[in-house]
DNA sequence: AGCACGCCGACT
DNA sequence: GTCGGCGTGCTC
C-alpha cells in the first residue's frame, strides 16, 4: 500500500501539501515531526508532519520526501491545534504560524552549492568573461554559495551564468542543506588511562624534569582534582597551571593527558546565588491571592488589579510555587521591555535554576535548547519567563499562566502575520492545557476590565503599595498660561524647574519622561518653510544629531544633512520638534552640575547599552534620566523621587480611538516610578491642557471613572471590547490601481455587512517604501459569529484575486487591530 | 514567500 | 541583435 504525509511548510499558503513515503517511513513517522521536502523547481524546505495516510492525491502526483529530519516529534498536538487556532482567528495560513512559532534553526532549507565538473575538459577561450571569473574562482575554492557566485561576478542575478556554465559542463550544482544548530561543546582534560595508577605518576613527573612547564600542568591538574570531583576544563586547568593551550596539548598529544568533550547547555542559570525563601505577603496581597484562588476554583481567568509597587510580583510567586508542587509548568508572559534583568534576577532569587527565559534578544541556538528544554519537561524549564512569542513553546502540562502587564498594547504582534495578540492567544492555549490563568496590571485594559465587569473574568485587587509607600503627588503644570506669561524655560516650567532643584539638592533623583511619538525632530527652512521630505514614504525625514543624518523612520533612508535647504537653496536651516535629545541638552544648560544621561532607541541600540544605562542609574551614578515609553516598564528605582512628564498632549491628542485609555495607562505607570521606599514622590504633569478629564483622572487615580467613560464611547462608536474590529490593509506601488482594488473590496464587503464597513481611508502616512496604502475597518457585532464573516471577507478576497489587475495588491488582514 | 517562465527597453 | 528588467503564475 501507498503511504502519504500531509505537512504544513512554513509558507504563506493557505493548502497543506501531499509527500509520498515508504511503508518504513510511515511507520516511523508521526505528527509534529520535522521532514525536509523538494519544493518547487530546485529548493528544498522543512515541514512539519500533521498526518500519515493512505490517501493518494487524485490530480497530481505526490514527490517523494527527502529526508526524517527528528525521531520523536518536536511540535506537540496542543501545540498544532493551538496554532490552527491562530491561523483561523487572526485570518493568516498555518504556514505564517509555524513560520514564526518555529525557532529559525529548526526550519532548515537548503542553499544552492556550485560544484566544478572534473570530469569534462574545458577550453578556456570559450569562456566569456564573467562565466572565466566564476571558473577561476573554483579553481581554488571547490566549492561556492550562490551568493557568493554574486558577488565575485557582480551581480544581482548569476542564475543566466550558472546555466551557461552548466550547459558547458563547467560546474555541477548541488542543493544541501545544513543543520543550523550545533551542540556546544566544552572541553575537559584528564589523566591518560596509563598514568593512573601511583607508580606510574612517579616516573610520568620524573620524566617530565626537563619540561618544566609541562610537569606544571600535571600538577595543577592533581590539585583541581584533589579540591573537587568535577570534571576539569581545558581552559580552567590552562587558567590554574598559569599555562598556554600549546603546553597543554603537548601533554595530550604524548598521550599524557586525555582530552573529551561534555555538550552543555548555552542557557545554564549560574547557581552561584542562593536559592531564598518566599518573602511572607502583607495583608492586602494574603486577600488578593485568596480572591485569586476562590476564582480559580471557578474556572475563571482571574485580572489582578495591583497599584504600581503593590508587589503583584510576590503574589505570582506564591501561585507559581504551587504549581510546580503539582509538578506542572508555568509560563510568565512579559512585554519585551519589562524583561529586564532586575525582574529576572528576582525570580531567580526564589526558583533559581527553574527558571528558562525566551525572547527576541536569544540567538537560535539558544532558543532550540530552551525548546528542547521545554519538550522534555526538564527541571531547568518549570518556568518559562518570555516575551509574546514564549507562548509557543511545546508545553507538555501547563499548570500556571501568567500574563504581567496585561494592557500592553506591544503583546499584539502588528508585522508580520501572524498578526496575534499575545495576551488572547495565551487564554486560548492555557485553557487547551485547563491551566490557570492569571492577568496582571496596575493599569488593566479595558477589554479584560470589561470582562470582569460582565462576569466572564474573576477579579482580585491590591490598592495599597507594598510597605505602606504613598501613591505618588501628581501636579498638573499649565504651560499654556506659563508659555503666554514667557515663564518657560526651554521646555521647562517653573514648577518642574523647583522640584528638580530640590530634589537634587537632597540627593535624589530625577525621571524626565518625553514621549516620542509625534514630536521627532524635523528640520525646517526658516525662508521658505520647507521640510525635506522621503523619497520613498510619505513623511518628514526627522533629524538624528547623533549621526548628522536626516532618517525616515518608515524604510530606513537616509542622507547627509544638507548645508542649505533643497527647495529655495537658503542657508538658514533650523531643527523643530521636541525629542529627548533636546530635552537632554536643556537640562545640561540649566543643571550644569547635574549628571544626565538619556535612554531611547537610539541610545539603547547595543546589545547591553540597555542594561548599561540602568545600572548606572541604579547605582546612583547618574542624577537625571531623560528617556521615552522603555523607562516605563518593569524597573524598580529606589532614589528616585520626582518624575517629570514634559508633555502630556501628545498623547492624548493622538488619532485613535485608544488614545485616553492608553494615555492614562502610559502617565500612571510613570508616575509608578516616583518615591518606591519611604518618601512620597512626586510627579509633574506638563500640560497644554490642564482641565483635560484624563489628566484629571490620573492625578485622582480614577481608573474606574476612566473605564465608564471609555466604555460609553466605545459603545457609541462601536469599537472594542462592545464589538469586534478587523482592519484590511490594501497595498500597492500603483495609486490608481490601489484605489479602484479597496473600491472594489470595500463595496463587496459593505454589500455584505452594510454600515459597519469603514472606509477605504488613506492611514497617516499614505505611502511607505514606494507602496501606497488605504485601510477598511470592519465591525462586528460581538453577537454574530466571528468565524461565519471572516470566512465570508475570505470569499470575497477570493473574488478579488481572480480579478487579474488586483491581484497584485497586497491584502493584509489584521484582527482585533490595537 | 520564492522562484521560474515570459515579454519589452538599453546596450554591444 | 542580445541582456536583463520585472510582471504572472505555480508550488504537493
Amino acid at each position: 500500500m501507498a503511504h502519504f504525509i500531509n505537512l504544513v511548510l512554513p509558507i504563506p499558503l493557505e493548502r497543506h501539501f501531499t509527500y509520498s513515503v515508504s511503508a518504513p517511513e510511515a511507520k516511523l513517522l508521526q505528527p509534529g515531526m520535522r521532514v525536509s521536502v523538494p519544493f518547487g523547481k530546485s529548493k528544498i524546505y522543512t515541514g512539519i508532519v500533521l498526518s500519515v495516510h493512505t490517501t493518494a492525491p487524485e490530480v497530481y502526483e505526490a514527490k517523494e520526501i527527502h529526508q526524517i529530519l527528528d525521531d520523536t516529534p518536536i511540535v506537540t498536538q496542543i501545540q498544532l491545534k493551538h496554532w490552527q487556532w491562530i491561523a483561523d482567528y487572526y485570518m493568516c495560513t498555518l504556514g505564517e504560524v509555524v513560520r514564526s512559532a518555529l525557532p529559525g534553526a529548526f526550519l532548515l532549507e537548503s542553499e544552492t552549492l556550485v560544484l566544478r565538473n572534473r570530469d569534462a575538459e574545458i577550453d578556456e577561450q570559450d569562456l566569456k568573461d564573467d562565466e572565466f571569473l566564476v571558473f577561476e574562482a573554483l579553481q581554488h575554492q571547490s566549492v561556492l554559495k550562490v551568493h557568493e557566485v554574486a558577488a565575485i561576478v557582480d551581480r544581482k542575478n548569476v542564475l543566466p551564468i550558472l546555466n551557461r556554465l552548466l550547459a558547458k559542463n563547467v560546474i555541477k550544482l548541488k542543493e544541501e542543506v545544513f543543520e543550523q544548530y550545533k551542540p556546544k561543546l566544552v572541553k575537559y582534560v584528564r589523566l591518560g588511562i596509563a598514568h593512573s595508577s601511583d607508580e606510574a605518576l612517579e616516573t610520568l613527573l620524573e620524566s617530565l624534569t626537563r619540561a618544566p612547564k609541562q610537569s606544571q600542568v600535571v600538577l595543577a591538574l592533581f590539585q583541581l582534582q584533589a579540591t573537587s570531583k568535577k570534571p576539569i576544563s581545558t581552559s580552567e586547568l590552562e587558567q590554574a597551571g598559569n599555562s598556554s593551550k600549546a603546553v597543554i596539548k603537548a601533554l595530550v598529544d604524548k598521550g599524557i593527558l586525555e582530552e573529551y568533550s561534555i555538550r552543555v547547555d548555552r542557557v545554564d542559570f549560574d547557581g552561584t546565588r542562593d536559592v531564598s525563601a518566599v518573602k511572607e505577603l502583607n495583608s492586602y496581597q494574603e486577600q488578593a491571592l485568596n480572591d485569586i484562588k476562590t476564582a480559580f476554583d471557578a474556572d475563571k481567568v482571574t485580572l489582578l488589579k495591583g497599584v504600581t509597587s503593590s508587589g503583584k510580583t510576590e503574589v505570582y510567586v506564591k501561585l507559581i510555587e504551587e504549581c510546580l508542587a503539582l509538578k506542572k509548568q508555568v509560563l510568565y508572559l512579559l512585554p519585551e521591555i519589562a524583561l529586564t534583568t532586575q525582574l529576572i534576577s528576582r525570580l531567580q532569587e526564589y526558583f533559581g535554576e527553574k527558571i528558562a527565559i525566551y525572547h527576541s534578544k536569544y540567538n537560535v541556538q539558544e532558543r532550540v535548547e530552551v525548546w528542547n528544554n521545554v519538550l522534555l519537561a526538564k527541571n531547568k524549564a518549570q518556568i518559562v519567563i518570555g516575551a509574546r512569542s514564549a507562548m509557543f513553546l511545546p508545553f507538555s502540562d501547563l499548570g500556571l499562566l501568567l500574563v504581567d502587564e496585561e494592557h500592553e498594547s506591544s503583546f499584539k504582534q502588528f508585522d508580520p502575520a501572524p498578526r496575534y495578540h499575545a495576551r488572547d492567544a495565551a487564554i486560548v492555549l492555557g485553557s487547551m492545557h485547563t491551566s490557570k490563568i492569571l492577568l496582571g496590571s496596575a493599569t488593566p485594559s479595558i477589554e479584560s476590565y470589561h470582562n470582569v465587569k460582565m462576569g466572564k473574568y474573576g477579579y482580585a485587587e491590591i490598592t495599597r503599595r507594598y510597605g505602606n509607600v504613598l501613591m505618588p503627588d501628581m501636579e498638573l503644570v499649565d504651560i499654556k498660561e506659563a508659555q503666554r506669561k514667557k515663564r518657560m524655560k526651554g521646555h521647562f516650567s517653573e514648577r518642574l524647574l523647583e522640584e528638580m532643584t530640590e530634589a537634587l539638592e537632597a540627593g535624589e533623583q530625577i525621571i524626565l519622561f518625553q514621549n516620542r511619538r509625534g514630536y521627532a525632530p524635523v528640520l525646517e527652512c526658516l525662508t521658505c518653510g520647507h521640510t525635506p521630505q522621503c523619497p520613498n514614504c510619505d513623511v518628514s525625514l526627522t533629524y538624528h544629531q547623533f549621526r548628522k543624518q536626516l532618517r525616515c523612520h518608515y524604510c530606513g533612508h537616509h542622507s547627509a544633512l544638507p548645508e542649505s535647504c533643497l527647495a529655495c537653496g537658503s542657508p538658514d536651516l533650523d531643527t523643530k520638534g521636541f525629542g529627548t535629545q533636546q530635552i537632554e541638552q536643556e537640562v545640561i544648560k540649566l543643571f550644569p552640575e547635574a549628571k544626565v544621561d538619556r535612554m531611547d532607541l537610539d541610545t539603547t541600540r547595543g546589545k547591553h547599552a540597555y542594561e548599561k544605562i540602568i545600572t548606572r542609574f541604579e547605582q546612583q551614578q547618574l542624577d537625571i534620566l531623560v528617556g521615552t515609553q522603555m523607562l516605563t516598564k518593569g524597573l524598580d528605582f529606589r532614589n528616585v523621587s520626582l518624575v517629570g512628564v514634559m508633555n502630556a498632549d501628545a498623547l492624548l491628542n493622538f488619532p485613535d480611538y485608544r488614545a485616553h485609555e492608553r494615555s492614562f495607562q502610559l502617565l500612571t505607570q510613570v508616575a509608578g516610578r516616583a518615591g518606591r521606599t519611604k518618601k512620597r514622590g512626586k510627579v509633574i504633569i506638563q500640560t497644554y491642557n490642564p482641565y483635560h478629564q484624563i489628566l484629571k483622572q490620573v492625578t485622582t487615580g480614577e481608573y474606574d471613572n476612566m473605564f465608564e467613560e471609555q466604555i460609553y464611547e466605545r459603545e457609541q462608536f462601536k469599537y472594542p471590547p462592545v464589538n469586534r474590529i478587523i482592519k484590511i490593509t490594501f497595498k500597492h506601488k500603483n495609486y490608481n490601481v490601489l484605489n479602484e482594488a479597496a473600491d472594489w473590496f470595500s463595496s463587496a464587503l459593505k454589500t455584505n455587512f452594510g454600515g459597519n464597513v469603514l472606509g477605504p481611508e488613506y492611514p497617516p502616512v499614505a505611502r511607505i517604501r514606494n507602496q501606497y496604502l488605504k485601510h477598511v475597518l470592519v465591525k462586528m457585532d460581538k453577537k454574530e459569529s466571528a468565524a461565519r464573516k471572516k470566512q465570508h471577507i475570505k470569499r470575497i478576497e477570493k473574488s478579488f484575486n481572480a480579478i487579474s489587475m488586483y491581484r497584485s495588491v497586497r491584502v493584509v488582514y489584521n484582527v482585533d487591530h490595537i
